[in-house]
DNA sequence: GAGTGGTCTAGACCACGTT
DNA sequence: ACGTGGTCTAGACCACTCC
């Protein structure tokens, strides 16, 4: 028979009081064992419930002090990152690319300094218009450390380098950053626009563990947005 | 004894294995029964660390199937949300806010749309200017349904409406959505730029479950990102 | 020292999806 | 039908923190 509290239902449950107020921000909650007890479960089933609520922001939750309900809730809003690809082609658009520039070169001190890299070292810049159907959609403006990495494909005409690092060098670390910018005149050129305008922007690095691997720029064209539910 | 493979040591062991190449984006791993023996632990500690990989979106899991590396990975990046007012204090920096508008009005009908309102309701619209270091921060722009509010405060000086909300309407569903959009003439002039200038946009929606709540713009000034790690 | 959450175990049954 | 992950149980020990 299946239990009619499971884990779910627990925390659906224990979000509902909150919401009624039934238990206020700041104010205790119940411990584990007396939370089982109630819904005659196993202890285990109700930490799996509270433990969710606490990584979502919402419990606040200490050895021998208890759980409380967060008195200022920090929300966690959670976005999907995928390969650009897969991100137009997920609108129902006809995804293509165009490779504008590849060559290796001496990046500004301020792409240096974001891979944690010493001065005068070269990288690939690849520069590389994304198109959602046969419109602009991305520019992308990135440094490659070719030094860490293996067997680069000659060009990276057939696969965009998006791709070909997803594939070849899976889950590395690295964090992302969303801001605003102008777009320079140049980007304003080649997404087609008339400026002045405003681009949505999202900067990636990454490394192995040790050595980095690549800085990104991703300036969207207008209209772009991330969104997800709270 | 302390278990020399607790539920984190296998997820990371499982992850440098990833990451080594040993095992490959697509490729099929071990069911939990078999790491279970291989790390001399229950499959319940195996399931831990595995449900998290694949909630990370690391791995893919089916019933029957097993698990795999996953080929396209979707990368999840996790930013906390939290009131102004400890977004500014946490930077180090003095918090404090001018209440520029306050007056029930008919919203335009791009609000009424978010909220699923009908038309010709009147909201309460309030427009705020934060500060960091007496320095203009965030011009934010919110309509408020009035009509599902207990006990408003009599004026919103003394707190913010944001903090006001969290304590007294804890943990509302919503959307939230991260867009760049140009200053309006008064945007400028309330941020103190001079155009043209980009600014970054969150949009927040919030309900209680069945009733709209609040629609607010947040733009921020210049400089401004949102950064987590990957 | 004592109370509470964090984790692990060994076993069980079920849900799902492939065959 | 069968294999695999998803969840639950009852119990145990430990880690942290407050007293």
């Amino acid at each position: 028979m299946k239990p009619p509290f499971g884990w779910e239902a627990i925390r659906a449950e224990v979000m509902r009081r909150i919401r009624a107020r039934e238990w206020q921000p700041g104010q205790s909650i119940p411990t584990e064992e007396q939370m089982a007890a109630e819904f005659g479960c196993a202890r285990a089933t109700v930490n799996r419930a509270l433990r969710e609520l606490a990584l979502a922001g919402v419990l606040e939750r200490r050895r021998k002090s208890g759980s409380r309900v967060a008195l200022n809730p920090v929300r966690k809003a959670s976005f999907d990152i995928t390969v650009t690809r897969l991100e137009v082609e997920g609108r129902g658009q006809s995804y293509a690319f165009v490779l504008l520039e590849e060559r290796e070169q001496v990046p500004p001190a301020a792409v240096l300094d974001r891979l944690g890299m010493a001065g005068n070292q070269q990288l690939l810049h690849l520069r590389t218009l994304h198109l959602a159907d046969a419109v602009p959609f991305l520019l992308e403006d990135r440094w490659l450390n070719t030094g860490v990495l293996p067997d680069l494909p000659r060009d990276f005409r057939a696969m965009s380098v998006n791709e070909w690092l997803v594939r070849n060098m899976p889950f590395t670390y690295g964090d992302i950053a969303f801001s605003a910018a102008l777009a320079t005149p140049e980007e304003a050129r080649l997404l087609g626009l008339t400026e002045p305008v405003a681009l949505f922007v999202a900067e990636r690095t990454t490394w192995t563990g040790d050595a980095p691997i690549t800085a990104v720029r991703l300036a969207y064209a207008p209209g772009y947005r991330v969104q997800t539910v709270l």
